[in-house]
DNA sequence: GCGACAG
DNA sequence: ATCTTGTCGC
């Protein structure tokens, strides 16, 4: 895959801020895209080990989810955690490994939100933009929690396949997805060139019967997971 | 100063 | 996210 060098890396929380609200206006929630001409389907995730991170990419094929190519890429960590700017510590190793694809994805699954974000640029519209190909931010937990006239989250029905629309102010930026019975939701929500509807449809097509997470993300995190085993300070490749 | 807060 | 063994349940 090709990456678009948009701006630096080694900014100050400051600057990431003002590279979110600029990046933003740029953002496509209309898909270009036929779901029916959707071939291959990739998931993208990050692991840490001390001062490294390991970002894992791994393709599939569409709606068979057979793996089509996988890949890692170690970097040095160079940003801290912080809620809002999560892409400033996880992009520079995605984007390294992303080089390495030599597949063309026709969407990413993203580990983390999309719009639902404080400005409306989760990691998984970064993603989108810097790759410039339809994205989806699929997180495991909520991000807009009750602060700032942010409501509480809703009750979601514990129904498997249960949806609940979620929005900030008078905007639908998600749904929750009850994706696995007797399992915490997913929220699921727009990066970029595509909408919410087929954001849902794909990720419902991509995840396995009993589990939780789409297989191309499940998959990603597993080997990013794998591939710093061995020790208590060796990776594994 | 304290609480909230993706991964 | 990471630090961590065994244990309960299908
Ligand atoms: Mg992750």
């Amino acid at each position: 895959m090709k990456v678009r060098e948009l701006h630096r890396w080694d900014i100050s929380r400051e600057e990431a801020l003002e590279i979110q609200r600029k990046l933003a206006k740029h953002l496509i929630f209309q898909p270009d895209f036929d779901i029916k001409d959707v071939k291959l389907v990739a998931g993208i995730d990050v692991a840490f080990l001390a001062d490294k991170s390991i970002a894992s990419i791994v393709v599939m094929s569409f709606p068979e989810l057979e793996v089509v190519e996988k890949e890692i890429a170690v970097v040095k960590t160079n940003f801290p955690y912080i809620p809002g700017l999560l892409a400033f510590r996880e992009a520079p190793p995605i984007i390294e490994c992303a080089k390495r694809i030599k597949s063309e994805p026709d969407v990413l699954l993203i580990d983390g939100q999309g719009i639902a974000h404080p400005r409306r640029f989760g990691i998984a519209c970064h993603i989108g933009i810097l790759l410039d190909k339809p994205s989806i931010g699929c997180a495991k937990s909520w991000l807009l929690g009750e602060r700032q006239g942010y409501p509480p989250l809703p009750p979601i029905p514990k129904e498997k396949g249960a949806i609940v629309p979620l929005s900030d102010g008078k905007d639908i930026v998600a749904v929750a997805l009850r994706s696995a019975p007797g399992k915490p939701p997913i929220f699921i929500s727009c990066g970029h060139k595509i909408d919410l509807e087929t954001a849902i449809e794909i990720v419902r097509k991509t995840i396995k019967d009993g589990q939780r997470l789409p297989a191309p993300l499940l998959s990603a995190h597993n080997l990013a997971t794998a591939s710093k085993k061995g020790g208590q300070g060796t990776l594994f490749i």
